[in-house]
DNA sequence: GTGATGACGCAGT
DNA sequence: GACTGCGCCATCA
């Protein structure tokens, strides 16, 4: 299968998220600079779907919500993966979201 | 080619 | 802090 060729910039930074960290896709967009945060949504939902390796538990939106639970086979996943990292997750959202969130630029 | 969709982000109120 | 509306742009039908 062909990967579009946006999905595959998205799996190459969500790749490189630290452990214990979680980013949002604004920031992933800015930091590849192609198109908007609901691009990089868009690729990770075919990249969940399609590479189970891929840490996209480590990526949420600007609220640190875990917007995208529900498209995990068990949406209770993505908590789940969150917490074995040691990342709490309150009413599905991300505490200390601002501590733990890490940005793609800020690691070069 | 046109229209609609979407795991979002930001400015305005 | 909350809610509303608009922009974003690749992908799908």
């Amino acid at each position: 299968m062909k990967i579009p060729f946006y999905y595959d910039q998205v799996y190459d930074v969500v790749g490189m998220i630290p452990p214990g960290r979680v980013t949002t896709y604004g920031h992933i967009a800015d930091y590849l600079a192609l198109g908007s945060a609901r691009m990089v949504g868009y690729a990770l939902r075919n990249a969940t779907n399609m590479c189970q390796d891929l840490p996209a538990h480590r990526v949420v939106n600007h609220k640190g919500d875990l917007s995208g639970r529900a498209n995990f086979e068990p949406p209770q996943r993505m908590q789940e993966l969150l917490e074995q990292e040691g990342i709490l997750i309150e009413n599905d959202k991300v505490t200390h979201f601002k501590k733990l969130l890490w940005v793609p630029s800020h690691h070069l």
